[in-house]
DNA sequence: GTCGTTGCAAAGACTTTGCATGTGA
DNA sequence: TCACATGCAAAGTCTTTGCAACGAC
């Protein structure tokens, strides 16, 4: 699961979809950062390098990447979307709620633990889950 | 923690809030509901009940019963927020993407553990969190 | 009567859609 | 070439703001 973004445009390129600028830069950029960005941020990110996409076509893209499984949509309480590369594996997030800096967290295997329970016991197949946690970093507390 | 509304409304009148239709209304139907609601949802289910609020004030309300703790607010990718009741205490949620419903879950104390880790490995000091598992119900599997 | 609450109009933020134009393979 | 990708305008959905009128206590 842990690849790079030659490895995405392979796999996007291998399924007949094409490789445009603005493609294969959102793919570096959301590869390149740590945190979960917003489309805001995408695009301030790809205008310093050079390159002036219209937010129409982030919202098509990120869409795209998100149905090819290259990229992780999520919300967190910020009435927005962010979005992070898959390729960075599962994990889940710290939210400051002072500064607002998300940090990522890995977590045991408690989860896929609760997830086998789940399927026993609700009836119901877990294909993702999300978890969040909220509160005060270091320098905001 | 487990309250009902008229404990939610004598907390509201001591600290010197007014009582008024819609706000005991309000707390009613995030009471009796299971599943969170959207501002529709919560729109759709007062006027069932002869009072007709302007929209306005349904999202100003529900502002005002989050930072009394008498209400939580969460985001389940949807683009829009959702509303329990706090009275219901703690819980996490099933959400189905086959037909959309979303079932309470109840989960051990794995997560007030790991919260602890949290607090000293990331020095990070967590007030509340956020769990939704995603997957497909009895129904749509 | 006071001041918190409500309704309404308007605007703001985020996202989607339709269509013409551009471009990668 | 030609189907996919992009840009632009417009609209759609969710939410917030300003202000006057109302109503709980």
């Amino acid at each position: 699961m842990r690849t790079n973004a030659a490895d995405s445009l392979k796999t996007l390129r291998s399924k007949g979809h094409r490789i445009t600028k603005i493609r294969s830069l959102l793919i570096e950029v959301l590869q390149r950062h740590a945190s979960p960005l917003t489309v805001a941020d995408l695009l301030a990110a790809i205008r310093k390098l050079g390159v002036e996409p219209h937010k129409t076509t982030l919202y098509r893209e990120l869409t795209f990447l998100v149905s090819e499984s290259l990229a992780v949509e999520l919300e967190l309480g910020e009435g927005k979307k962010r979005y992070e590369s898959a390729a960075k594996g599962h994990h889940h997030h710290l939210v400051c709620l002072g500064c607002r800096t998300i940090e990522e967290l890995e977590l045991g295997k408690h989860l896929p633990r609760q997830e086998r329970k789940i399927r026993q016991a609700y009836n119901f197949q877990v294909l993702r889950h999300s978890l969040e946690f909220f509160g005060l970093c270091q320098n905001c507390r």
